[in-house]
DNA sequence: GCAATTTGTTCAGTGGTTGAATTAAATGGG
DNA sequence: CCCATTTAATTCAACCACTGAACAAATTGC
């Protein structure tokens, strides 16, 4: 089995929403499929009828498929309600296929394991400074951690269907990492690297290998195992570069070419501080990690990335003058950015995550100040500012649930495969 | 017959994709019909059946119900390829259903029609200072222009199916104007205002009329009814205020509450001039139409607002040097905001338009310059900056290829009506 | 004139939804 | 305890729209 790697969000242009006959039966499953997914208590075959004006008896036919196919499982009969034969809930099935969800980063690696119902069954991380490792020695000891989650995986009976590898930097076509200037990797093509590791089953629709940037994966888990949160809002991965991901009525955003959310280099100060981008006055010189570390008068080569957060954090809640003179700043030059793109999109929601998760509390507010201040229609309803809900490790997380999640949009896939 | 408004893009959450029956033909229509708008040439029946995966069988007989259904001809054959049988080319049909658009803006009322082709069959402009004008009294005089755009169209033999209004400010729920602050409006219910007025044929599935903002609808002018372009960009307004219109994969982007693409409150000098909205630094300060006009040493308050822009352009023609760096100024400062949002959304293509679109000789070099300077993905990919092809009456133009838009992507619901 | 070729139509066959009738499983009143 | 009532789920004949193959139509080229 080879890995291969395919972009994602793009539809064929040729054959583009053409029903066929067979089409009918596809498109209802995932009717069906999402409804339970979405259902905040298990639904009966009835009230997804009467939810998607589809029969009753075609409802059932759809059910069986998906229980026949361990995508849908019945529950124990919920509390009574009246009258009438009691209904027999459906669930997610959580012994089905499940995603496999990687993360390459400065100072760690990551695997975990999502099942249907969006749980984490798996987690396994492995600390190690990555930036003096090789490319291809770094992906081997992810595919030793990933075998690892594959195991246990296995021991409770789940299939892996796919994986999802998040990098904190530019995604190319064909998976190749064109730059991720903080693990010092430049168009490192990782499918390559990976071929020949049987990391999943394979499964129909379903690329065996996606590669893609830590903000948009750390959004699609926000979206999808995070709790229910607002279909359009803003993730932002504040680390040695600030990137954001961008979900825009419930689908992540990807751009043009597939590079956006690019927030650290938002000019906040157009004549400011020159930056290695070329520009100058970008964000990321006022509220990248490095910049608040050198305010709050700590050296940043010091101390590994990840517990740099953690470090200012703790700092912050000492009450460190400079510390919290440096978060403040930081806070408002984010605030400025994140305005101008609230005014731009009309967002509900900005989530801080990343590095950006533990230092919420001093963050927030002086980016909802700016908010306030800059923002016309916040007068009319407000914009919400949070930490992330599954915190710093989001990103593998999410590549696992965007897993799953192509299993809930097209289940014939899955079917298709064990007959 | 009422007018009614109703929310672009809002697909109801109840039974949202769920396929029943009948369905399967309602998508098919589509597929085939949008097949044959977005065509170069006019394709034969066997072309599209290559095309979609659908059998030739199947096309035959979704033509023709299109066909029957007026929104599609038989174009004269197109020339000799080779042996067999000549194709008979199809096309959309000039004389079925029509989209009616409006706009009120400063000064002046504007309504057109275009057709299914996308071609702009009728268009009368009514030039008068609107600012000291009651909104009733406003939209009385656009009821009398919309009136004389229906008959010219009729005479034609075409049929309205929908209205769409231009209005330059936010728009609520309902139709509601919240504020249009150039025009002097708050909380007008413009269709409660028109209700009673027969502008358009009731079609199933197309709102009689649709009120939203002028930006909006002038990019979606520049996605169907220009020549084809990319499918993610930005369209800029620049009048009074500076709104855009955000296209991205193909669909407008309205925001969580319909309220996006201000781009004039942008912060690009955060503690710069202040702003009528509360903030400081906002862009409109440094590139909005007064702003412009006085470092030109114009004043605003002089002449009416259509012609600011082609005033400008003429003393920039004839070298005037503070028009010149008046103009060079505001590029630059427009171009520090459209960097920041080309960052974040990864956008390949700028469209000046409104205001701008005569000033773009002008403006376009240094909002090019800060793109290069600060775009980090600008070395591998170039983004055009472009003046609107439909110019600055783009809003009514685009509104009524919008209504046509809703046929082509939903064909079902106006072959309902013929019977 | 005839074979070759491509387009478009006809028609029996089939997959999947529909709607009504039927069975299943509970509650509650007499 | 029995039975009417109520709601859930299944069964089955009917029907709609697509499928695939065969056929008719229209043109080129030998």
């Amino acid at each position: 089995m080879g890995v291969v790697w395919q972009c994602q969000g793009v539809t064929s242009a040729s054959t583009a929403g053409a029903v066929r006959q067979g089409s009918l039966r596809e498109l209802n499953l995932a009717v069906v499929l999402r409804r339970i997914a979405a259902a905040e208590r298990p639904p009966s075959r009835a009230e997804i009828a009467a939810g998607t004006g589809l029969t009753r008896a075609t409802v059932s036919a759809v059910v069986d498929d998906l229980i026949a196919g361990r995508l849908v499982a019945e529950a124990e009969p919920a509390p009574r309600t009246g009258a009438g034969r009691p209904a027999r809930g459906l669930v997610l099935a959580a012994d089905g296929p499940a995603g496999l969800g990687l993360e390459v980063n400065v100072d760690y690696l990551a695997a975990c394991v999502v099942d249907l119902t969006g749980a984490v069954r798996h987690h396994v991380v492995h600390r190690a400074d990555l930036r003096p490792v090789s490319p291809a020695d770094a992906l081997d000891r992810l595919a030793a951690l990933a075998a690892e989650a594959r195991a246990a995986a296995v021991r409770d009976g789940l299939t892996l269907a796919g994986a999802a590898l998040a990098v904190p930097g530019l995604v190319g076509d064909g998976g190749l990492v064109r730059l991720a200037p903080n693990l010092g990797w430049r168009d490192v093509d990782v499918p390559g690297i990976l071929a020949g590791r049987p990391l999943v089953e394979p499964v129909d629709g379903i690329p065996p290998l996606v590669v893609d940037n830590e903000a948009n994966l750390a959004a699609l888990g926000e979206l999808h195992a995070g709790p229910p949160c607002s279909a359009s809002f803003l993730h932002i991965s504040g680390e040695i570069g600030i990137g954001a991901g961008i979900v825009l009525d419930g689908v992540l955003y990807r751009g043009a070419r597939g590079w956006s959310g690019e927030l650290g280099h938002i000019p906040v100060h157009p004549e400011g501080r020159p930056c290695r981008c070329g520009g100058r006055g970008c964000l990321e010189r006022y509220a990248g990690q490095e910049a608040v570390l050198a305010a709050a008068g700590l050296s940043g080569r010091e101390l590994p990335a990840d517990t740099a957060a953690a470090r200012l954090a703790d700092l912050a809640r000492a009450s460190d003058p400079a510390t919290l003179t440096a978060l403040a700043d930081a806070g408002t030059a984010l605030g400025v950015a994140v305005a101008g793109v609230v005014n731009l999109l009309d967002l509900d929601t900005v989530v801080l995550g990343g590095g950006y998760a533990p230092l919420a509390p001093w963050l927030a507010p002086p980016v909802v100040a700016e908010i306030s201040r800059r923002v016309l229609t916040a007068a009319w309803s407000p914009v919400t500012v949070r930490p992330a809900a599954l915190g710093a490790q989001s990103a593998a997380v999410g590549g696992a649930a965007s897993v799953v999640r192509r299993i809930i949009d097209r289940p014939v896939g899955w079917l298709a495969r064990s007959g």
